[in-house]
DNA sequence: AAAGATCGGTGTATCGTTAAATCAAAAGGG
DNA sequence: CCCTTTTGATTTAACGATACACCGATCTTT
């Protein structure tokens, strides 16, 4: 007798190829596969069983369209930069957002825009996503629109190191305590004696630096000290900030200690220190932000301020599975601790 | 006269809405969205302002299931470590990947996975992509394995840093010169006259720093020098790297140069043997591999190998899309050069 | 023993789009 | 003026899955 045995199909096999093979109906194939009518143990398991043999799998396609949900989440990061995963702080989000996503059986679909595009690829809707999550820079008032214009979606929306929302937007905040963690590194650089600072912060906005250098100079307020300089630096490449700080080295005086607004800016305006000649942290301080990996590796290892970025990634895809499934948008905001992570380009306090 | 426009209706709205109101079928507004069929100029236009007047978006799940394509790619990068966007040279990879994706209206789902889970959630049967790129780690029989089990998908395959292929699999490799910048770091070493070398190599198997390795290996071969000794690190972490160093330096006389596997392990390296008490480069030499950004703000500079490792995504997507439109699978490699970075972490050739 | 409840399951319609076949009317050809 | 071709558009039937309504048997209940 001869057994063709052809298990691996040129044509697809779909649910009915399933239902004439076990002699049932399609429709009880898929409440087999699902778990729901009303289906007697003996011709689920031989259903199983068909399933089993033809290497049936459902298609995703199909089920999409019926039941018109996607398992699929957009994350969208509207940036300057066409690198958009240059930065730790982002892919560690990233990589936590995934993971959990993953585990609950969505899908993660990454896009990295310039603002100018939003409207094209932005809204995402080539892809109608069950939700969204969005990192944007850029003015306040940009902002804003842009998350105005995702709210017209209709699908939650989750924003990532937004500091607040408009009235309006009934979206969720995932950020961290980036004002406490600045006031933190203010108070201890205020503490080794430092007065005369910079902070260096890139030309592109981004809320949450800003909340930093704002918790940094709501404590040299309280102590009365002198304000704080801003040094602008194009971007926060190593190259750009690099060069800032040293174009700001020749043009005067040195600073006491330098605020860098994130780990990667600290370490560029750190070397640049050190090539202009000056000693880590006896005559400047540096100071980071963000923590990534490389904070104690540097020469001299680098005062910073550690953030739970996966965490930040998992708790906005929590948030945003939740708020797909019971349907509910209202505001919120969830803010994760930072810990201030002190190092040796800085002074102990005295 | 109230006009209540309300073009933001709560039932989406369909082809079928734009039919009807345009007076025309469906199949029509289909054609003429399409650029597909005969339609006359006039009709067109009259449906297209009826499609902008009821604000009408084709159903992407409908589509994909009547043309059973989906525009969307599966990235799939297999390693333990479930941070697997933390090392740079992967993600600027991605970055590669996505924006040329994106101008190209294709989507990329990315996906970490550990080995274990290859099984249930690496062939993304959950998603039906249209094509996969891979970036695989682990020993080179079970990434055989897996590479066999992607091209059961029948979706064309693209592996990232894949060295050579199976004879069975018609998958494209796109990868970088790995051996070709291995031997110019040996050649470079040798030139200022070290012998007696280290290689840090993480314990997961990845092809591509197998070849560095290689590479220096066989030039310290022709040249008659004392064979590389590796040094097996727990993974490629900074912390892990350094410990490993640091216990390597303790354990015996230390080497004349180390070879990172990459920048990260360079770095840590260089820590390493600085707080060890030795310096660089005069009694220890250092270099990385793949020039990630901050080798230059390292103290000293880093001498490394620079890749293009953005190209590489890009390329991989072109090579994706164009196997995935031609239906072609044919056996390929792709090769991208490097470009050798000597930095003050070695000496120079004397 | 009639009436209802439960069990196990089937048929049909539908999600929104497009390929292929078809068709009526206008245009062209001899 | 009849016959073919072209033009512009329609009708039908999928793509593969699931929601919903319904149905014929059993099994209870009184």
């Amino acid at each position: 007798m001869k057994t063709p045995k052809k298990p691996a199909a040129d044509r697809t096999v779909t649910i009915k190829d399933v239902a004439r093979e076990a002699g049932v109906s399609a429709m009880s194939v898929s409440n087999v596969l699902n778990g729901r009518g009303r289906i007697s143990e003996a011709t689920a398991d031989h259903v199983r069983a068909v399933v089993e043999r033809l290497g049936y799998r459902p298609s995703v396609a199909a089920r999409r369209l019926r039941l018109s949900q996607q398992w699929t989440i957009g994350m969208l990061i509207v940036v300057e930069d066409p690198d958009f995963l240059s930065d730790p702080f982002i892919t560690a989000q990233v990589t936590g957002l995934t993971n959990y996503l993953t585990a609950h059986s969505y899908s993660l679909i990454l896009r990295g825009i310039k603002p100018s595009d939003f409207r094209t690829t932005g809204l995402f809707q080539d892809i109608e996503a069950d939700g969204m999550v969005a990192i944007l820079s850029g003015e306040q008032e940009q902002r804003e629109w842009f998350i105005q214009e995702l709210s017209t979606l209709r699908v939650p929306v989750v924003l990532m190191q937004e500091q607040r929302l408009p009235d309006e937007a009934d979206c969720a905040i995932i950020r961290q305590d980036d004002f406490g963690g600045g006031r933190q590194v203010g108070e201890h650089i205020l503490a080794t004696g430092a007065r005369n600072c910079w902070v260096l912060l890139p030309q592109v906005e981004w809320a949450a630096m800003r909340a930093r250098m704002a918790g940094a100079a709501s404590a040299f307020a309280e102590a009365g000290a002198s304000e704080l300089k801003i040094v602008r630096c194009g971007d926060e490449s190593f190259e750009v900030s690099y060069d800032a700080t040293l174009q700001a080295l020749r043009r005067g005086p040195p600073p006491d200690a330098i605020i860098g607004g994130n780990d990667q800016m600290a370490i560029a305006a750190m070397k640049a220190c050190l090539d202009a000649g000056f000693r880590i942290p006896e005559q400047v301080q540096i100071t980071g932000f963000n923590a990534f990996e490389i904070w104690r590796y540097v020469d001299p290892v680098l005062t910073t301020v550690r953030s739970a970025a996966h965490a930040l990634g998992e708790r906005a895809a929590e948030e945003l599975i939740a708020r797909f499934k019971s349907g509910q948008f209202r505001q919120r905001e969830i803010v994760l601790p930072v810990e201030f992570q002190p190092g040796n380009s800085t002074r102990s306090p005295s």
